[in-house]
RNA sequence: GGCGGGUUGCCCGAGUGGCCAAAGGGAGCAGACUGUAAAUCUGCCGGCUCUGCCUACAUAGGUUCGAACCCUAUACCCGCCA
């Protein structure tokens, strides 16, 4: 087996790391307790978090213990953001996201075998934990020098939003979680995103003036694209890995859309292809771009992960039909039901015009940008361009006489189903 | 507690009585070109029953023919001082 430090480091995994000789070492004198942390900050995880879901399941696979942490604790009080405070959430709010991320998690690493990954969460021994237990235990070992110092904090405090005692705080929940795992479970090594490195070392630090030892910490890199804006947002906001927020389709079609130039990455970082895979897809993108290779594998490899090979098959299926050549009214019933339950779709009683259908479909926020779409030539009905803003569907214009295909611009589709009330 | 500054459209940010649905930038959307890509160019970018009307410049009142702009109160934020 390689080695899973030059593992994680072909694929651009470690952006930062405290000692990689010392670490390199922890892993060959035998399996590494790791941690990383989860805050539910949001009803599900999204494709930023999949970079450590992925990062913790290779150094399970090399063979080590991985104990995802869900921030019960940490979610109460919110890390500080670059920008601006946090708006706190109730309590109620967030032991709830806690159960939904706890699940998501679970779906990503091994719960049985030798070296089975164990959920934890700190509001476990957060909790019970007095003020004065914390000030006094563990306050005396954080310096504010170090803690102002910190990126996160620094930003804040030269910013005119400033920053709370709350979020100035996190830092030290944060390094007492490590410290508790390294206790509890012998923990040594916290991994997590790089722009988390000062929380990360915290700990670190925590660790070595609490217990004398020294652990390790590795960061992620913050996942970039070509075109430098920002990775994981589209149009309808973050990519998330529930089904329900963003559907398996959309997250299939999120893929296959990657840039060029960077596939290559992508297919490094969120897949588990071997690196002569990755070569010679990226031989491919340069020889025929066109067949896009490199980015249906890296679409069908995330979504397999993260939904299954059904939802996979279907989402293959409904994006051949919905973006083939052939024409929509050739589609047999079933194919086309099936393509459209994976779009947006919109039930009317009776055929309304087509900026109307448009609105309630949700492709356009307003009416008056359906207005807009179809002065721009960007509203198609049935894949046929719209130019009549007054236009209004027909009978004739159903397939199978039931269904509206509607389209604005080049990918953004949704369904019209007719309800007819008897 | 005192004093001062601030709160503008998705974000940043100009505007300080009519010419303001509000400069500029960013983000976003569309078109051309393409490969459901990128880059580039062009247009759009509060809503509607769309040559007009409605809503909007923290909130609530007021002054005025007329207010994002003036006054009063309230809320929140920031800074300095105690």
């Amino acid at each position: 087996m390689t080695d899973i430090v030059d593992e994680l480091k072909w694929r651009g995994l470690i952006a930062l790391s405290t000692d990689e000789d010392a670490l390199r070492k922890a892993f060959a004198d035998g399996p590494v307790t790791f941690y990383c942390g989860f805050d539910p900050t949001a009803p599900s995880l999204h494709i930023g978090n999949l970079v450590q879901l992925i990062t913790m399941r290779h150094i399970q696979n090399a063979g080590n213990f991985p104990l995802p942490l869900v921030g019960g604790a940490t979610g109460l009080i919110g890390d500080p953001r670059p920008t601006s405070e946090r708006t706190l959430n109730d309590p109620e709010t967030v032991a709830a996201w806690v159960l939904r991320l706890r699940g998501q998690v679970e779906r990503f690493l091994d719960f049985e075998g030798p070296h089975a990954a164990r959920v934890v969460n700190n509001l476990d021994w957060t909790s019970g934990m007095s003020a004065i237990s914390l000030l006094r235990d563990i306050g005396k070992y954080f310096r504010v020098n170090t803690m102002i110092a910190k990126e996160a904090v620094a930003r804040r405090l030269n910013s005119d939003a400033g920053i709370s005692y709350t979020e100035f705080s996190y830092q030290v929940l944060q390094g007492m979680d490590y410290l508790e795992l390294n206790r509890r479970y012998g923990c040594t090594l916290q991994t997590g995103g790089s722009d988390q490195w000062g929380n990360l070392t915290a700990g670190t630090e925590l660790i070595r003036k609490a217990e004398g030892k020294s652990v390790h910490a590795l960061g992620t890199p913050l996942i970039t694209k070509a075109d430098g804006t920002k990775f994981g947002k589209t149009e309808g906001g973050a990519i998330w890995l529930d089904a329900e927020m963003t559907s398996p389709y959309a997250f299939y079609q999120f893929w296959l859309n990657a840039d060029d130039r960077d596939v290559a990455n992508f297919l490094r970082i969120f897949t588990f292809r071997s690196q002569e895979e990755i070569e010679e897809l990226e031989r491919q993108t340069v020889e025929k771009p066109a067949a896009r290779a490199a980015q249906r594998a890296l679409a069908e490899d995330v979504t397999t992960l993260v939904h299954g090979q059904e939802q996979l098959d279907r989402a293959i299926a409904a994006s051949k039909a919905l973006f083939g050549q052939g024409d929509l009214t050739e589609l047999d019933a079933a194919t086309l039901d099936a393509a459209v339950a994976e779009l947006p779709q919109a039930q009317v009683g009776e055929l309304a015009s087509i900026v109307d259908l448009l609105a309630a479909t949700g492709l356009v926020p307003s009416k008056s940008a359906a207005r807009r779409a179809v002065k721009e030539g960007g509203a198609y009905l049935n894949n046929a361009k719209v130019t009549d803003e007054e236009a209004a569907p027909t009978e004739a214009d159903l397939l199978h006489g039931r269904w509206l295909l509607l389209r604005r611009g080049k990918r953004s589709l949704a369904a019209v189903e007719l309800v007819r009330t008897a």
